[in-house]
DNA sequence: TTTAATTAGTACTAATTAAGTACTATATAT
DNA sequence: ATATATAGTACTTAATTAGTACTAATTAAA
């Protein structure tokens, strides 16, 4: 289904809850309350994305909780993905445990696929969390696509 | 992960082998012996193929087999991704099931997802099969990106 | 008209991955 | 001390994907 899994759509929502107020140390049953999501699922969500991005302060203890590290533009969509999901890969090439990879004869198609992640991988790299959140900003348009052949990685 | 399924990646691997010889119907046991994939995948994927998309012809029969309808240049990566892992949606909204996106409180953002769908359906669409066996070729670069805005779908 | 080779369709099982839950440890303000 | 948080980890259940098997239909040729 090339579809992101369910705990980086909710992550977009808590991020997206939090944004809202800046520098303010929101506790996750805080942030269950407000989305709607149960406090497990945001206390998991919360613990995956601090270890695995740069997105998340925490603070424990009474009036802990957790606040956004930069500014919600300043997050792109990449970011949360691959905090939640792991890196940006729609295909199993270069993954060495992978049998077919590791026969050239039969896997062919080189390092072809790893341009198209790139491909897909600066698209997500242009979206903010806030393109995602303002309904009256406009997405970015227009940027120029990087030069990509056979002697990248 | 943000990945392809096992049966796509297989199915670019035949599609690359069909598209060796256009207007060869090539069965799926030859299919098989030149891949190296199993015989019992390979069938699979060939009827999933010919039944979700409109990239292969079939025959019966002695001598019958699979041969490319069109082109590999006229075959998009978005097509492949399309038939086997179905529609390139990153999440599930939109989905009316997904009772997430029944309430407009808590999924709050709308149909800005869509927009995000859309720029990596696009890129995808650029892509094609051509440009993923043949080494020499350069891909496609530096096209116009669509410009989207929240009156899009 | 029989036979061998092939696709078409469907259903089932096994393996893998994702989601959900629970528990203990640690930190902090009051 | 106590109440309220996060940190970390482990386990269970659910969902999805991959793999297998079988029967029917079609085709060319002996």
């Amino acid at each position: 289904m090339l579809k992101l899994n369910k705990m980086t759509d909710y992550a977009v929502v808590c991020l997206g809850m939090l944004a809202r107020k800046p520098d303010h140390f929101m506790s996750a049953s805080e942030l269950s309350k407000e989305t709607g999501l149960k406090l497990y699922t945001v206390q998991k969500i919360l613990k995956v994305i601090l270890a695995k991005s740069d997105l998340l302060k925490a603070e424990r203890g009474v009036y802990g909780g957790y606040t956004l590290k930069k500014n919600s533009n300043n997050i792109t969509v990449a970011e949360i993905i691959e905090a939640l999901d792991g890196p940006i890969s729609l295909t199993s090439c270069g993954d060495k445990s992978d049998s077919l990879c590791q026969s050239s004869d039969i896997c062919f198609l080189g390092g072809k696929w790893n341009q198209v992640n790139e491909i897909i991988r600066k698209s997500l790299n242009d979206i903010s969390l806030d393109d995602l959140l303002n309904f009256d900003n406009p997405f970015p348009v227009e940027y120029e696509k990087p030069m990509l052949n056979k002697t990248m990685n």
